[in-house]
DNA sequence: CAGTATCCGCACGGATACTG
DNA sequence: CAGTATCCGTGCGGATACTG
């Protein structure tokens, strides 16, 4: 497939694209995966995740949360009342990622020794 | 385990860690698992891995490699040699990141629909 | 061949004030 | 409560020239 063959610039420079790179332009962000982890476990309201995501900002959660969701990883559900809640949770795709969160996060608590 | 469960500036804030956050920092870098998965494929050389790497300067890429390095997931391996020869491969701690690369290439594959 | 040394630019994260 | 709007600083990636 030609999708996983060809990168560069020029013909000549044409190599095996790694086939990561998807993931890793998805996962790109400082927050992204601590996002994502946290909403594996269970569906979260805004100010929840600000409170789960050590020290992030407003602003940024939103950037980082309208990223995922651009992104298909996140689903946004808006309810209509006074005041407002809107609840995060994962997409299809987005579930389809946990097991690969949960790697991380065994592998990451293995590395302490 | 204390280290899971503090964080933050002062006790009130106190939240459990997410544990995918040692992991996030370790492959924080445009192309860090870019690199780590050439690397998981066999050995290479400097040359090689930049030519892997589409479009990476010599620059950045020794920077990704140090900080790779510094992290206990790639050894360097210099051969005394004219002209110098250098090889970077998987420490076993990179090695025991390869099931996660797997699954990130798969799961970066099956994006696209 | 495999780097180092500089310099540069900007995208991204961060902070603050304001709002429906 | 869940944002938006704005501005700011800097860290990181990128480019170029030089070197053992």
């Amino acid at each position: 497939m030609a999708r996983l063959l060809f990168q560069g610039e020029t013909p000549e420079e044409q190599v095996e694209v790694c086939p990561v790179t998807e993931t890793q332009n998805i996962i790109t962000g400082k927050w992204k995966l601590i996002i994502l982890w946290h909403l594996s476990k269970q569906t979260r309201r805004f100010g929840e995740l600000q409170r789960l995501v050590p020290g992030i900002s407003k602003g940024i959660l939103t950037r980082q949360l309208r990223e995922l969701e651009s992104d298909q990883m996140v689903h946004r559900e808006v309810y209509k009342e006074v005041p407002p809640k809107v609840e995060y949770s994962l997409t299809p795709l987005g579930k389809s990622f946990i097991p690969i969160l949960d790697s991380m996060g065994e592998w990451g608590k293995n590395i302490n020794n």
